[in-house]
DNA sequence: AACCTTTGGTTCAAATAGCGAACCGATGAT
DNA sequence: ATCATCGGTTCGCTATTTGAACCAAAGGTT
């Protein structure tokens, strides 16, 4: 594994859960050596890619990712896109609207929007990172990758996030030739008790599935009228959204009637 | 040099002015062969920290950014903070406020707030690298910063970036008395033509010189009532801000009246 | 059409950087 | 007093990186 690779996967390390991480404990949870992982953290420190808090000498991500976040959206404004986007979803549905990128074998959130529509509305979190197999952004984004990624994903043994996550890979197969024929996924309590959502996979300029735009409503506000409602405009808006971004479906993708 | 430390250097060749850069560009701007230009690339790539364009191959920071800067942000968030004070800052003044980051010997622009109190407002952009001797935030920083720092900054040819920039190091140096005596700087048209603007540095738990924060006015609105305004007001909010980021003051920064 | 320049990308013997076991002092727990 | 763990350091050995030379493709010039 290359030099450069060994530093960037300490930088994956972080999450939500863990914002700061020792110098130990790094070494640990990455599997490689103490002075290794020192002269690595090191090198990302004088770069601004991490920093070392004043206390107890842990380390966190570093100022260098506000700089370069901002110059990636200004060359690629995704999240204001998106925003757009989602803020016309959450308006149409009256529901939270999210959109989700994929990194390697994880989605992470990069933009959310609620409606006032309702006084509970299901909360969203920046940054977090949501298995494929228990959302419904995750099994919309599975139907329109390549096999190869699919097998990868379904190989290895899937958790159960909720008493409803179903983690049985026929199961899931079969749940995915359902979404391909429908464009959309549904999930309902599979990462969270009591969320009903429907995902639409997003596509970049070369149909690559990148992620997915999904509606999350509680369950015991989900008629048929409203799922009607979500599937129809999750689905438009994020066709849309797709093509606000330069990207364009697969042949494969369902057209809309 | 080492191999992470070559990667990273090429990722801070992006700026607003070249989002984007072909391999030989970049071997170009970067000093490096292309085939170890080209290395770097794809191993930076794999781990989506700079992505391919569809048309001409070119690379710009690639996803990891949205989601890495959006743990930063949870972890510590500044430009959050940043933007609420930066709100009430520019409510009082009537001007734009904007807060900017030290990133190695330049100033990052990460966040920026408008007033409605006029039809013109001093514009301001994301992720904007501002020269340091150019600025009042610049020269608020340089004023509270390691000597060896200051003497490093101003050991460099300055570039003039209009004809107001002041270039000449002896005469920066005594206006950093000035400014360490005053708790701000003031730059007319340094930076941009007729634009007046006030800065305090901000400090982080070690006080140690971390950023600034500005106020910007175009020089015809400047009169003697809003200077004295704009010096109360951008000294106060940025005070606050450096304790809301958990930061202090180093004992030889002027206490306010 | 022929030629030149530049592009993105590739190869592999030689050169260089990275690795990690063993070590250090400091700190907290027992 | 002793032990465990922390962040951090060293240097002989090991592995990775390097870059000159090469490739096909594409665009520009004559």
């Amino acid at each position: 594994m290359g030099t450069t690779s060994k530093a960037l996967s300490l930088l994956e390390l972080f999450s939500r859960a863990t914002p700061e991480i020792g110098l130990s404990d790094f070494a640990r949870r990455a599997g490689m050596n103490k002075a290794t992982t020192y002269r690595l953290l090191t090198e990302l420190a004088a770069h601004g890619f991490v920093e070392q808090t004043g206390s107890g000498r842990e380390y966190r991500l570093g100022p260098a990712f506000l700089r370069l976040s901002a110059l990636r959206e200004a060359a690629v404004p995704m999240r204001e896109v998106a925003l757009g986007v989602l803020n016309d979803l959450s308006k149409a549905t009256g529901e939270t609207a999210h959109m989700s990128l994929l990194q390697g074998d994880l989605l992470t959130s990069i933009a959310y929007t609620y409606s006032d529509a309702h006084g509970t509305q299901v909360r969203m979190e920046d940054a977090e990172a949501l298995m494929l197999h228990a959302t419904s952004s995750g099994l919309a984004v599975l139907a329109f990758s390549p096999a190869a990624f699919v097998d990868q994903v379904l190989s290895q043994p899937l958790k159960a996030r909720t008493p409803d996550t179903v983690t049985d890979p026929a199961q899931i197969r079969q749940q995915l030739k359902q979404i391909r024929q429908n464009g959309f996924a549904v999930s309902i309590s599979g990462f969270e008790q009591d969320v009903h959502s429907h995902a639409v996979p997003v596509f970049d300029s070369s149909s690559a599935c990148i992620g997915a735009v999904a509606v999350a409503a509680p369950v015991a506000r989900m008629d048929d009228a409203l799922q009607m409602l979500i599937q129809t405009e999750v689905t438009s808006h994020t066709t849309r959204l797709t093509r606000l971004l330069g990207g364009f479906p697969p042949p494969s993708f369902p057209t809309t009637t």
